[in-house]
DNA sequence: CTTATATCAGTGCCACTGAAATTT
DNA sequence: CAAATTTCAGTGTCACTGATATAA
């Protein structure tokens, strides 16, 4: 039940038509709502069959490319932008799942540190390769029109002070 | 408290490192989702004077937009792309805050129509204000950039069936 | 004592499912 | 009868606030 015409198309045309000057931002904004929720929801119906939604599961993966396979919480929530007390969350149905466990810090007993376990790992790799076979939800796009997007987008986060200004552009390139 | 590096660079450091045929959508998806988590919560503080949330004040520029001030609720959710049971809840909320009102659609009595009052064109107009004054979240992007994310996130929406494949693309552009 | 780290309790918004009521 | 439109009840995830326990 596809809509017969653009909406956000359509929400444009409205735009321009009264507040012109603010056209283009506005349905920027729109698109890149819409594609979130887009992306949000196909890639969890991939993941869904190993009971991860994108939050647990970008948690999962950050601690499975980590050298030790743990991290203390604090810097999992730093790394994945999320509130304290949401990685506190994820990790609590992680480990339900037994996919992580909580290990005291030594150093530091304030931290606990949550380890990937072998299932966890098993799960990371799997999930990984049905993600890979959706394309991430990417498929319309190319390699280079991906690079552009998170370029675009890397713009507003660094306005937003996502990170320190000191740090060169991954994506940067002369045509840009 | 900014992180020292950017996280979505690190993680496409790790990704490229490991899955690198992927490494640049997977890029591209955290950072629609980020982006997006930036955009909502600046949108929403600006909004929260008004009492409404990004899903609301969407709801109330539609109405505002429209030709009569009143629209079915189907009509809404599917201009809105949002879920009917979401569409009732949004309008419930308008509806108790005195923004919207719903008559019967005589014309089909099955339908609900909801209807814009005059306060809820006045906060309409107000809140559009001082979103135009925090530039829509975007003041890191020239309207040129605004096109351009727009037009590459269009080409993942129409992947994903948005929308019909006879529209024309409003972000056509000779240089993309 | 102050600060940092993690947790807990609770709220609000949103997406979704399944079912129901009404009307076409 | 079947189909369309809206509503209702309930679930799950996530973001957030405020408070608390523990340790540096």
């Amino acid at each position: 039940m596809t809509a017969p015409l653009d909406p956000i198309a359509e929400a444009r045309r409205q735009w321009l038509h009264r507040w012109p000057e603010q056209a283009e931002h506005m349905a920027a904004i729109t698109s890149v709502m819409r594609v979130q929720q887009i992306l949000l929801a196909e890639v969890e119906r991939a993941l869904k069959p190993y009971g991860l939604t994108f939050a647990s599961y970008e948690a999962l993966v950050l601690l499975h490319f980590s050298r030790a396979g743990r991290l203390p919480l604090g810097k999992m929530g730093e790394r994945l932008m999320v509130h304290p007390t949401s990685i506190t969350n994820t990790i609590d149905r992680l480990q339900a799942a037994g996919l992580v466990r909580r290990v005291p810090d030594p150093a530091d007993r304030r931290r606990v540190l949550a380890e990937i376990s072998e299932r966890g790992r098993k799960v990371a790799v799997e999930a990984t390769e049905v993600l890979n076979g959706i394309s991430f939800g990417l498929g319309a796009l190319t390699e280079q029109d991906a690079v552009r997007l998170s370029g675009l987008l890397r713009k507003i986060r660094q306005a937003a002070g996502d990170f320190g200004p000191e740090v060169a552009d991954p994506w940067a390139s002369p045509a840009n």
